[in-house]
DNA sequence: TGACTTACCGACCGGATTGTTCGAAAATTT
DNA sequence: AAATTTTCGAACAATCCGGTCGGTAAGTCA
């Protein structure tokens, strides 16, 4: 047993480029065996089934997001450039998440679950996230903010009406532009004057 | 009879979007034609077979190519920036069509002869429009250019360089970096001191 | 009206593809 | 060299996919 678990690392980082660029279905394992320079059934020394292998990249690409959340709004002080570091951040990640969530929402309602339950938990994490960031805002008299709990799920809320369009509208690149407009508009409502 | 060519068109254009992202091989029909919103077989009422549907594809791509490579030195007088557009666009547009290349060179040998045919086409258009661009800029005493039939091969062949990384290496975004070092070295060596 | 054309579809076929299994060959370790 | 780990090729069943065919509804022309 030389690295059983660095192998496995490294088929989760190449087949998640594949199902990034081509969706699960579209993805083989022929394919991900050849990114290894593996036969075909190799890979499932290491892995159960295709589903598996998915599953396991959904995951590790949760916990990349995570942390470039998080280190996004330690790289800053002010919580106005926390707030905005973190949205962008969100959004790009989201950009490219957005092809595993197509990949699903093709027809299988196996997966379903498993991601709805991703997708609950990292909800809830961003919620304490947002939280936090409005709560020090509104320490450092930055922010007005009444009730930083319901403020943040606003906030949530908002951010999702923005992935809307990034997963169904693959063109419209001018997304930057309507963040910051979103942004000004948040932060006007946000803001001490 | 409605307007069959136009419905043609119609399918070659979102043909070719799905064509560009998945390649040829995992594209379907089925596909294809959902995105008509139309049944499989009637995507044959207009074309015999996939293949067809490709090559219409792969040359409604070039035709675009050639008049964004125009209306691009068109769009400027000054031949060094004639030559920067035409240069740039090219480049631009390789990188989408680098796509239907890998799509042919899978495997696929008889497309081969089919792609062959149009690059060989396009080689030529590409040699006169460089040859004029050379002429007139050694007209107005910008370019050095003893023979511009030798020069314009010269460049096409650089041009050609570049297009390697370009289809064989998807990373490297630095791309227009190493564009602009190599035009600044093309110039250097064309242009007038 | 009725023959004919246009535009489209569902059902189907046969060959290819693909996820997965399994036993055994390499490779590595003990 | 025995034991264990790792890789592989071959085989299989299920599914997929390009393409065919017959049909049909709506329009056109006579």
């Amino acid at each position: 047993m030389v690295n059983k678990e660095e192998i496995r690392n490294k088929i989760i980082v190449s087949a998640g480029e594949i199902f990034s660029h081509y969706g699960f279905k579209k993805t083989t394992m022929d394919e991900i065996a050849k990114s290894q320079k593996m036969g075909k059934s190799s890979i499932y020394y290491y892995f159960e089934s295709k589903e598996e292998i998915f599953e396991a990249v959904v995951l590790h690409e949760a916990n990349i997001l995570r942390n470039e959340l998080t280190t996004a709004i330690k790289s800053v002080e002010s919580p106005i450039e926390k707030m905005k570091n973190y949205v962008f951040v969100r959004m790009k990640s989201f950009e490219k998440l957005s092809n595993y969530y197509n990949a699903i929402f093709d027809k299988n309602l196996d997966h379903y679950n498993f991601i709805e339950k991703i997708r609950e938990k990292y909800d809830r994490e961003e919620l304490a996230i947002l939280r936090l960031i409005l709560y020090h805002g509104a320490r450092k008299k930055v922010f007005n903010v009444v009730n930083s709990e319901y403020t943040a799920m606003a906030v949530q809320t908002t951010l999702k009406g923005l992935e809307v369009p990034l997963f169904w509208k693959k063109k419209e690149l001018n997304i930057e532009n309507r963040l910051n407009a979103i942004l000004d508009v948040l932060f006007y409502g946000i803001v001490n004057k």
